[in-house]
DNA sequence: CGGGACGTTGATAACTTTCAACCGGGGTGG
DNA sequence: CCACCCCGGTTGAAAGTTATCAACGTCCCG
């Protein structure tokens, strides 16, 4: 990771976003910014824990590794996404890898700055709550999704939750440049099983393509095999 | 479930442990303990949220259905436990079910007055955090493990996260009695498969059986087969 | 005694991964 | 500039794993 200074303005930083007014100063004083490149990785599982991370600009993958060439990504992060706080709590170290789906700036504050400012920012520690337990809400809800709904549901789930937090382009494709790698290690399945979902869901006109661009046509339909069949 | 007062004490449970001398007496005055009978369901998904529970005495099973006669058990909670905090946050809607796994006596306090908890004891704040980031831990390596893990290593894991959180009998035995089918929901499995697996690591001696008892005979050799597979 | 819930077992079906092969494009070194 | 190679995508076939289905047994409780 090179380093970088003042490049991270404090809008898009959740530590930042949520500090007292007071507080900013001493952020910006212990906060450093680094660049990070297209695929490199800023810690991984087993590394010892050193501090907290956002994303200033880009996008981050978070996963876990198993097996050495399969993997499942947890999480993405985006501008404003404070990611590596799985490190907080006892440990002290990542049980999670993070790296650069394209060209990031990460601002980086040392875990010890970090539970201070937990201390200090009393409305800072609140959102934090209420971030973590979004995330578990979240994972829980993945990890039934892991246990019983077929491939083909989690690759939709996958695709609408990609749209949900990145949104799409001017002409309605997901604004993101996912290798099918990594959207296959996201629904949690092989790459090959999930190319032939895709074709399934094209085919149906639920989706369409155009190269590695996909665009949701039909969420509504999407949505059926991707919710929650919940009742009693 | 029948209300009782009087039961809980303070040392057993989370908010009561982590709070100010202070606070103590409002929390007094505002929890409510109830009798749960063995499988009766505390809250469901979908209900409206109201409150957060604490375990007093018994076990609870905190999961997430699917398809009616099917769930994934997302975990424990045991004496002193704090339960139905998903229903935290956005929403308004529990994202989880909750039912005992024996008789049980739960407190609950309604969800304001654990707000204002919060508030008022940063320490207990703190700990929830760290409490929930355990959670979240656990929660995306069971992830990871239904992504990738075959079935008999889940079990193992299971059975090892059951012995580590409920502990032995005097003879050696798991200290809970769980049906196959929840040991099933809980590896994520049907129980059949559970079942034959449960008969391959019977025959491995890996562990031993006495009726619905469980006793771990080579920890090691199960902890492989559960084990994180990291490096590089 | 009957019924129901749970446990046990085997056979079969379905789903998913694995393996292997091919293709096309972009970048690199000659 | 071209040949080559490597990577990611694409496809098919086979193998492996897990779920499903069906049947039977047992125990407990009404």
């Amino acid at each position: 990771m090179k380093k970088s200074q003042n490049i991270c303005d404090n809008k898009s930083c959740f530590l930042c976003k949520n500090s007292l007014k007071e507080w900013l100063p001493a952020i910006a004083a212990h906060k450093t910014n680094f660049k990070v490149k297209k695929g490199e990785v800023i810690f991984k599982e087993g590394d010892p824990v050193t501090g907290i991370y956002f994303v200033n600009s880009g996008k981050v993958k978070v996963y876990k590794k198993w097996d050495k060439d399969k993997e499942l990504i947890v999480r993405f992060a985006k501008e404003g996404s404070l990611f590596g706080h799985r490190g907080l709590g006892k440990g002290g170290n990542y049980p999670i890898s993070a790296s650069a789906l394209e060209p990031t700036v990460v601002c980086y504050v040392d875990i010890a700055f970090f539970e201070a400012s937990l201390k200090v920012n009393p409305d800072f520690t609140y959102e934090l709550l209420m971030f973590l337990t979004e995330e578990l809400k979240q994972s829980e809800r993945k990890m039934r999704n892991l246990a019983h709904m077929p491939v083909k549901g989690r690759v939709a789930e996958a695709l609408i939750s990609l749209q949900n937090q990145f949104g799409t382009t001017a002409d309605g494709f997901i604004n993101i440049d996912l290798s099918r790698q990594d959207l296959a290690s996201y629904a949690g399945a092989t790459y090959e099983t999930v190319f032939r979902m895709m074709n399934e869901l094209v085919s149906e006109k639920l989706i369409s393509l155009s190269g590695k661009s996909i665009r949701l046509v039909n969420r509504d339909e999407l949505l059926k095999l991707a919710q929650d069949v919940v009742f009693l």
